[in-house]
DNA sequence: GACCTTCTCACCTACGTGTTAAGC
DNA sequence: TCGCTTAACACGTAGGTGAGAAGG
């Protein structure tokens, strides 16, 4: 079977391809806290993003490239006493559709040549928005589940017919409504450029002291 | 001959394929002053923008579109007295690539169904960034020169190789560094959303008249 | 009350404008 | 001087943040 997945570094490999989320070390501060992503009516971009590159693909076939995020267990969670507590099983209505790039299909040397962005898509609760989602970006969730990251490639010859995964266990997070751990958001805070504007008022310890 | 240029009106046909050019009226305004496009070193947005809506494609059929900005004539010119003269022939170096649009190649059905959009293009004199050009969307022109924007819709079927070529006489004008005609400045002032921080400053004749 | 969601808001980033003064 | 170009600038548009109050 041509249908691969590989689950053990922040760079997947399947066969000659290999795939390299970006911001590595920012992924794992993240994971190690329980990563917790927003979710809202119009939608809210995920931090950190989703860039990533590719090598080991044929230069001169086609690929369309998809992200899709699948849930990380069956779970229903709290957070409670500091803690992701699981709390029996998931909700129903959890379905998922992959996001295609809207740089697809595109060879294989382009995809090699440029990082590949899903920066811009959204993480929603409305089910009224996602009647389109996979047009428009935004991506269904339902609130206190686990989810994690998924890429896949898939080669659009006409011949062939195989498509890559590559799963991110390293992204893996808790869609919210609003932030449970402080320390997550104060970390969102620290490293997203749209959040500076909390950066002084709450992060400094002491306003006089070094740096 | 499959490949046709028509001259007439904002909408262009080709056989069965028409492209409509969006703000009509508003590019009609410009050319009657004698249009103006500021080119720099990073690369200037046009205003107003091409926006292109198409009918008659083949629905199920491949297309890629593409924008030109081509020599208007073989002139240098002056803007003396309130006018635009030409002066001389072109300077050398005058060359011109097509833009392919970003979502190129896509089904007729693709191209029919949304707006499709050169705004972001940029409009540059600077060689050292032309290099790319139609890779980022950059143009590189001749100021003080005389352009027009050409719109290519080419069939990338197996055995098909026609393309279609569609001219814009409204839409010519002069490239330069700086406004010439103040009318133009002042027209854009009014109808491009990014100048509105000067719309008040300049244009009320008086500032304590009515409204 | 406890838990979760929704909405508005101030405050940022990012970037598209013509203006203006300086450069060549 | 004159004609044209460059760069810094103020001031908009557009949109991404978490905060915090209000709602369910």
């Amino acid at each position: 079977d041509d249908k691969m997945v590989l689950k053990s570094e922040m760079k997947r490999s399947s066969g000659n391809v290999s795939v390299c989320l970006h911001d590595e070390n920012l992924w794992r501060q993240f994971m190690h806290l329980g990563t917790e992503m927003i979710i809202n009516k119009t939608g809210r971009r995920m931090f950190p993003h989703v860039v990533l590159t590719v090598h080991g693909l044929d230069p001169n076939s086609f690929y369309s490239v998809f992200m899709e995020i699948i849930p990380a267990d069956n779970r229903r969670y709290k957070y409670v006493h500091n803690q992701w507590l699981p709390v029996g099983t998931e909700d129903p209505g959890r379905v998922s559709h992959p996001i295609i790039h809207p740089d697809s299909p595109n060879s294989g040397a382009f995809w090699q040549r440029n990082k590949i962005s899903f920066s811009k898509v959204r993480l929603t609760n409305n089910k009224e928005w996602n009647v389109q989602e996979n047009i428009d970006g935004n991506i269904l969730l339902l609130s206190m589940h686990k989810y994690m990251v998924v890429i896949k490639i898939k080669n659009e010859g006409l011949t062939s017919n195989d498509e890559m995964q590559f799963v991110f266990h390293e992204s893996s997070f808790f869609a919210v409504t609003a932030y449970q751990n402080n320390q997550i958001t104060q970390l969102k805070i620290q490293n997203n450029p749209f959040a500076k504007a909390f950066r002084e008022a709450k992060c400094s310890p002491s306003y006089d002291s070094n740096n």
